[in-house]
DNA sequence: TCTCCTTTACTACGGATGTAGTGGACATTA
DNA sequence: TAATGTCCACTACATCCGTAGTAAAGGAGA
């Protein structure tokens, strides 16, 4: 992130996203909620446009953090190290990301209609399909790109469903048992 | 719906919401789009909260009158018709639904703040994992709960990478051996 | 020390937003 | 026909929003 400040305002706009939604997130409320003098964000970003920029790139900066702890792991037995990979993602994502997650969905529907947002999006999603891909390959899947695309659906799926719907967050356990049920059924009566 | 203006009204608004997302929807915006003349929304729903839940009632309201004939099928061949239908389901969310999609994602997202919106949410949902849950559990499945918020889990995951993530939709042949994929995992080697 | 340039604080403004009030049109019933 | 109650059109108002302009502060380089 280009300062400290913007590092501050960022953070703030992700908090406010969550627990506000868009219509919370305005340049006021976020010098409000960050302690600064009013005017602060307006003028480190301009637009609403920029603030939205702003907030999704620190928002994939957080995400990325978080999960390459995960993504670097002994690649052992390949699948077995595929599904407990996901399953310690959506924990993550369970637990101490649900904020972000939330931030994070506000944002995805904003892209919808926002190009410049869309860009960042795509390439954040792509750094977890994409290794998915390489492994679910080398696992013998038939069609490794459609199971990778399948993979994460289902990972975005739990996600929403625990945290935006019905509740009852699924344990630990619960995911690595979801999360290998569909390994097993794409890649044949494998391990997993 | 109680008259044919709330109707429109609401209509209006599930088409805004799908356009210009919750900072488009405002009272004065349906009136516009709707051609309606202004204070008209306004006069019908008083409050904000009372526009939301007057929205998302009616959209609960179309999704079932969509899925009324799926969900209405010869219950045969249990798994088999259940895969059939959730395909089914999920391709009219891909297709004709897409905008309703995007609308019950601003309105989740938007339940996460609001009670009276989580309640209507809420009881919609059951009326697909309900029927779910009935099916796995005559087909033996070891966990029939936990599986059914799988199915939609999954189902979610895959109509939210597609409508608001990444693009590239499946086709109906995709969605159909995914699913079948996926059932095949909880079930074991099952038909399906 | 003086100068230049970036960052920060503050203020202004046109416009939009949620909500409420009021009077009239209309239809239904007695 | 007269009375009554519901729906609708219109207006008003306080608040909040995005955006921009400007001046002060602070630090880097000479």
């Amino acid at each position: 992130m280009k300062s400290q400040r913007a590092e501050l305002v960022a953070d703030t706009a992700i908090a406010l996203l969550a627990d506000r939604g868009m219509r919370g997130l305005t340049h006021r409320a976020v010098d409000e909620a960050a302690g600064l003098p009013p005017g602060s964000t307006s003028n480190l970003a301009r637009t609403r446009s920029a603030l939205l920029e702003l907030t999704l790139a620190r928002l994939t900066q957080l995400e990325s953090a978080t999960f390459a702890p995960i993504l670097e792991s002994p690649a052992a037995d390949l699948v077995g190290v595929l599904a407990e990979m996901t399953a310690q993602a959506l924990w993550a994502q369970l637990t101490v990301g649900r904020r972000q997650a939330v931030a994070r969905y506000e944002l995805a529907l904003e892209a919808t209609r926002r190009p410049e947002l869309r860009r960042i999006y795509d390439r954040a999603g792509a750094r977890f399909r994409d290794p998915a891909v390489a492994i679910l390959s080398a696992a013998g899947s038939s069609d490794p790109v459609r199971h990778g695309r399948q993979i994460v659906a289902f990972s975005e799926g739990v996600i929403f469903d625990a945290v935006i719907g019905a509740g009852a967050d699924p344990t630990l356990d619960d995911l690595r048992l979801g999360i290998g049920e569909l390994l097993r059924g794409m890649l044949g009566r494998e391990d997993a």
